[in-house]
DNA sequence: ACGTTATAGCCAAAGGATTGCACAACCCGC
DNA sequence: GCGGGTTGTGCAATCCTTTGGCTATAACGT
């Protein structure tokens, strides 16, 4: 195992180019050359003259030099890096969120390290371990317990850290105002008649998903209509479960005449429940999703849904993240929801649907 | 600024024990303790007494010890992080990819570290440096141009890479069999009778994109129907592409009978469009989509599409990758697909359309 | 012409983990 | 009781950058 043998073309084997070899080259100390790259044009004026920094530079773009991060975060207390913690990538709505974080971290000069913890303490447990082995300066961690159960390390490691989109208790969040958008999504099918409905509530221990829930559930209650217990079946956010929940809740004699999913993915998967039973969204079963992703507008039956600024929150959540970084208290915010009518959505039919 | 001031409980701004804290509290040297937590089993069974390696492995537990992965990175020259480039994580496609990507390198101890590319050069470039100064150890390489324009960089810099849901000439990549799978989406159309045929093409520069279309078309012609080429139009890969592709193809006074879109997001916002003129997916108009992605099945007129196995293309670009880093010679890998009929596609309308 | 002050650049010490080498103690057999 | 072979540990160099301290030179004022 000699030779390196990777590209076949440049110097293979032969070692990025550090420090050392543009000073040798430029004919200045390590420590001149790593001033100038660095531009420290700070307190003490340290600038080097406009020759050998022009050289230096010139050198260091020749050898093609790309500065060790590595060693430099072990020198500096810090690497820029924040960790983001996400159940999985394929959540468009985590990956939505994601992206507004990593556009908001880069526009503060962090780079983000993401890893999935597929919703499984231990995997989760381990990502925390993992992100801070490898020295990221705070956490956004996008999947908490509602319990907060998962923080309580965390909190103890001193790390500073947000959450987004779930949260929980009083530590720093940002999501949607989760419970409001229950809330309008419950008007809407009151508004429209329907008084047996369901809800795909989503993982149980997702604060997220149990606000949507509550907000849901507590406005049809005030109305006199509460929902049955037995009509509200936990499930995954995505459209698999989705699917299996609506079979559930429709197979029952008396089904609801409408569904709430506390997910646009579970409502597709809703959506695909019916048209299996012959039941047409909008005229036979209501439905209604959480989050308003991009093709929800597009589908041959377009989706009513409750809007939520995703990547905004994302966003978001770096500038809280930030503030806890300086020490500030660290709040609980909350965006605000807007409901869009469509087409899944309609009258409620009479009391006792056939079939 | 002397406090550190974040988290509120432990012990804050007391540093994250290193082995040599570990160390002194157990009574022994730094390398001792190295060698034991790194349960140095390998050749000079240099191995600690039994003795030895409990008490430091307790003293470790108790004081939370968490080793610095950027140092041990300096001292070895890996850092078992392997970098990822995807366009967007926002793409389903690009996310179900990189959770068997993810998934692939854990198992071989490997950590990713993605960033968004959001298909800029400028960006692309800037990744490509900015991972290379966090030192990962390889990459894949996500959203390659087809015509190998970013890579030659990167090739030149002697870091083993393998490209993944994009090829591009013969760099090592691992794709879908995207000209088989164009080819299959095309004679489902022609057996159904269909003659004056639409592409929504994706990015011209992307390689999957290409070769999908190229598969369609060349279909087509070969069965002495070459496609208009007014009628292969470029598209991002989302549902906004595809809907604004759509509405230029459909509203055209003499649009084709069927459109075959290069990702299933873009099929979907052709249904948007097709909905808001008034047609009906798979009877007036067909559609055939790309990938196969969970919710195509759940759609109320449930989506024709090629499916290619994303989340295993994914983990085999993980292998390719070892391979590579191994000095092999590394391959281009390419995942037959299957075509998968539902209801958005159906017979051919009479030859001229009415509206 | 000499003292004073910038300025440009070098020196060397971290920072935390890994690892080849050296060393001491011990075991065994004869 | 001594040589040869293990075995368990310690020593110290090394990976690459950053940065406070320091020196030498140049510039400047009177």
């Amino acid at each position: 195992m000699t030779a390196v043998g990777q590209g076949k073309g440049g110097r293979a084997g032969a070692r990025r180019a550090t420090l050392a070899t543009v000073a040798d080259l430029a004919g200045y100390h390590v420590s001149t050359v790593s001033r100038v790259l660095n531009g420290t044009t700070v307190p003490g004026a340290r600038s080097a003259s406009s020759a050998a920094a022009e050289r230096i530079r010139q050198v260091a773009r020749e050898v093609g030099y790309v500065p060790n991060a590595q060693a430099a975060a072990l020198r500096r207390q810090r690497t820029g890096m924040v960790g983001v913690i996400m159940a999985r990538m394929t959540d468009t709505v985590a990956a939505t969120i994601y992206e507004g974080v990593e556009r908001a971290a880069a526009e503060h000069g962090y780079q983000t390290l993401v890893m999935n913890s597929w919703d499984d303490d231990e995997t989760r447990a381990r990502c925390v371990d993992l992100l801070m082995a490898h020295g990221v300066d705070a956490l956004i961690h996008g999947d908490a317990l509602a319990d907060g159960s998962s923080l309580q390390v965390l909190e103890r490691s001193g790390l500073p850290f947000v959450l987004v989109n779930r949260g929980a208790g009083a530590y720093p969040s940002v999501t949607a105002d989760d419970r409001g958008g229950g809330r309008q999504a419950a008007e809407h099918l009151l508004a429209l008649g329907h008084r047996e409905v369901g809800v795909l509530a989503g993982l149980p221990y997702a604060g997220n998903a149990i606000e949507r829930t509550r907000g849901f559930c507590e406005t049809f209650a005030e109305a006199g209509h509460p929902v049955r217990p037995d009509r509200v079946v936990p499930t995954t956010f995505d459209s698999a479960g989705g699917r299996t929940g609506a079979d559930r809740l429709l197979r029952a004699g008396d089904g609801p005449t409408a569904l709430f999913a506390v997910s646009d993915a579970a409502a597709i998967g809703a959506l695909g429940s019916l048209r299996d039973q012959g039941l047409h969204p909008g005229r036979d079963v209501s439905v209604v999703g959480f989050n308003d992703m991009p093709i929800a507008g597009d589908l041959t039956v377009p989706l009513t849904t409750v809007r939520s600024p995703m990547r905004e929150i994302g966003e978001r959540s770096v500038a809280l993240l930030l503030a806890v970084m300086e020490g500030e208290p660290g709040e609980v915010v909350r965006f605000p929801t807007e409901l869009v009518v469509r087409e899944t959505t309609g009258p409620a039919p009479g009391l006792t649907r056939g079939r």
